[in-house]
DNA sequence: GGATTTTTACGACTAATGTCTAATGAAAAG
DNA sequence: CTTTTCATTAGACATTAGTCGTAAAAATCC
């Protein structure tokens, strides 16, 4: 029996996928997040899932430096990106940045199946249209690391500086003091090798896929 | 006799433009700029251009800020995007902010004059494989406009914001005092709807196109 | 040509940001 | 069980960012 960790914003999606899974095993655990501070604690409570689905438009997700904070916080842990983004460049920055595959969210049943059935293989999956390929340069992976380095707390305050918050609102949203945050602040530019805030916001938005679009269960 | 001004930061591709400009009439008057500075000295000193041959790659374009720049400096001057980036979306977006049509660099000798010349007649011209629909939501749109709004002087500044320095590098830079660099800011966020440098940065970056990929005349 | 608006520029002041040092607590290593 | 490591917290201090009022210069408009 496998455990699995779902995280996704939309509880019908949610729901198909369980369904799924429940084609492929017996009676197989599911654990559901529906954005990024929930993932973070089933992570953490689950540490023996055999693999997570991970959707990189919930909330606090921005783009792929979510799959970069997974990979950091449980790095032996096979992660699988859904999406409704069908583009290859997507779909291979993905596997590049370590996802056991890519499914788009149009896929049929038997290519979830397929897919996920790869990832606990351990092997990587990926649907035939993805083109040319365009390998990561040294900036995006130093980057990605940078962002697996971070802490939970670093990667939320790095959330919400990525909404244009304040340090003074950031300290009252997760109620510490402004020092805190500041403090924060420091650290995830080292580990990020920028200088600024506003630097950090650019290197970060570099890794983030373009809008929603279209949304289907 | 027409005259055109073609900004892209490529030799050759200036050069290939040139060519398939000189097969459409006589002995057209082609201005050159290989950056959006000189961008900037062309269009005041070519206020009688008839249209502006853009890349949303040059060096100091931040994606579709360029184009908003340039028709909030000319309004009524004829904008033709041209790219290396083929995809649907990008192409319409550049339509939905006022270009006359999107050129994808890889076309073809008789598909490069078949746009100019619709530009010219006022059409609009886009390739056979512009996909669904998407508009522009309020929010792009409204700054788009205050991209649109900015002055040359505050477009620089927003350019080398965008490039993350700092006030003080700004000002060397331009060789004006770090107070004025502080008033042009304010000044930018306002025009931008926004608070904070940080904001202005996020705003932006959501105009941005992805990576400059493949390079070719 | 003279009036008016816009752009560019700057100083003084207030607020936000970032660094350093250091204490606390919790988890991992020995 | 002790030691070590590291995330988290925060205060003091220095730097950077942002606002306001204002003035010169340039473009625009009768």
């Amino acid at each position: 029996m496998s455990k699995y960790i779902v995280a996704d914003d939309h509880p019908l999606f949610r729901n198909a996928i369980c369904h799924v899974l429940k084609t492929l095993e017996e009676s197989p655990e599911i654990v559901e997040a529906q954005d990024m501070a929930s993932l973070q604690t089933k992570l953490t409570d689950h540490p023996d899932a055999d693999l997570v689905l991970l959707d990189l438009h919930m909330p606090g997700a921005h783009g792929f430096s979510a799959l970069a904070y997974v990979k950091g916080q449980s790095p032996d842990l096979p992660v699988l990106v859904v999406s409704a983004n069908e583009k290859p460049e997507i779909m291979q920055r993905a596997v590049e940045f370590g996802s056991k595959g890519f499914l788009p969210k149009s896929s049929g049943i038997e290519f979830i199946q397929t897919a996920i059935q790869s990832a606990l293989r351990g092997e990587t999956w990926l649907p035939d249209n993805a083109g040319t390929r365009t390998p990561a340069s040294e900036d995006e992976c130093q980057l990605m690391e940078g962002i697996a380095s971070l802490t939970p707390q670093q990667y939320l305050v790095l959330t919400m500086l990525a909404e244009g918050l304040l340090n003074k609102q950031i300290a009252y949203e997760l109620d510490v003091t402004e020092a805190t945050i500041k403090a924060h602040m420091t650290a995830i530019f080292r580990k990020l090798s920028v200088r600024s805030r506003t630097q950090a916001v650019l290197a970060i938005s570099k890794l983030n896929l373009e809008s929603p679009q279209n949304i289907d269960g």
